[in-house]
DNA sequence: ACATCTCACTTGCACTTTGCAAGTGATCGT
DNA sequence: ACGATCACTTGCAAAGTGCAAGTGAGATGT
């Protein structure tokens, strides 16, 4: 039984599909959810709560709230234990494949995560072959992961703790002619 | 002369390539701004200010600072006219093109916009020829927009004005067991 | 030289969103 | 019946956002 799909809150919009798109699932959290969907395995809500990606759990069931209400993932009672909900790509939400293999590619390409290189560049090579199988997957209702080195506690170099607020940056300006704060 | 890059906070980070992006560029004003400079032609803080999207000229200027300390974009003082700050995308900026493209063909099939859906099919039948052409646009620093009709007050079906705060939503719960508000 | 306008921001403040930690109601297993 | 689990909800503090006015540097016209 799927939950009854809420207003989405519509925003400035200029009619633009980039801009529309942003603001069914453009935030950060809802796109995580669906990478997990999508390539993790997960199903549930524990399971997006552990990601490790540290989501609070207000925030998750707001976010899961809106992406069933946007006809992006659909949520179903688990048939054998009420109080667990299963959640799935819709039509439209396997869609975003393209998108997802696209930030993967790019965020393994230029930042600094322990992602396997040459699994990427394979990836990338064979970008309709991996979305190909990726919805075959999904038809399946395939529970392994397709990904399961994703996500997680990567191994990579260590980063700096949380900096302080940041300062304030000093305009482009002839040399010599910069404020006084 | 371009800006002092700044620090990029860090926040819950997995290491994963999609997260780690979505760190970077995630929100939607950042991805706004990316496709402005894409396939818009802007260049400039007024530009971006009169997009026809709403943004805030002080978020614009926090997001324009973070792209730049990302180097995901650069900034150049207009040597012609010092007030004037002329932003392009770097390589790794451009590089942004597929997610780009995937996030306007996503947007065109799956929502209601006034995209032409005859221009839409040929991108994504024609994807490799279309991401050359955006790249030898910005190799060449051609000036045009590169989708004219994109972003913008494009005609589209009249939507409700913005909704009250949501309601809450009944749990998946078996019938008749919904909680009294 | 001066006044006016332009440009890219900054600022103060109200409002919204986010995240923490505790709690709730329904469900399950013993 | 009871304790644990699951998917949330809640209150509140902190952080982020957006509005509207303002600022400093630069350009233009007189």
């Amino acid at each position: 039984m799927p939950f009854v799909a809420g207003e989405c809150p519509i925003r400035n919009r200029s009619g633009c599909p980039v801009s529309m798109s942003l603001e069914v699932f453009g935030d950060r959290w809802s796109l995580l959810i669906v990478r997990d969907l999508m390539v993790r395995g997960f199903r549930t809500f524990h399971d997006f709560a552990n990601s490790g990606e540290g989501i609070a759990t207000n925030i998750l069931a707001d976010r899961l709230r809106s992406l069933v209400g946007a006809g992006i993932i659909q949520a179903e009672a688990d048939p054998r234990d009420g109080r667990r909900v299963n959640y799935r790509l819709t039509e439209k939400g396997i869609d975003l494949a393209p998108v997802m293999l696209d930030l993967l590619i790019w965020g393994a390409q230029h930042e600094d995560t322990g992602a396997p290189a040459a699994v990427i560049a394979e990836m990338a090579r064979n970008r309709d072959a991996v979305l190909a199988e990726t919805r075959r997957r999904w038809v399946e209702r395939d529970p392994r992961p397709m990904l399961p080195w994703l996500g997680g506690p990567t191994p990579r170099p260590l980063r700096a703790a949380r900096p302080a607020k940041r300062s304030k940056f000093a305009r482009l300006r002839r040399p010599g002619k910069e404020k006084q704060a």
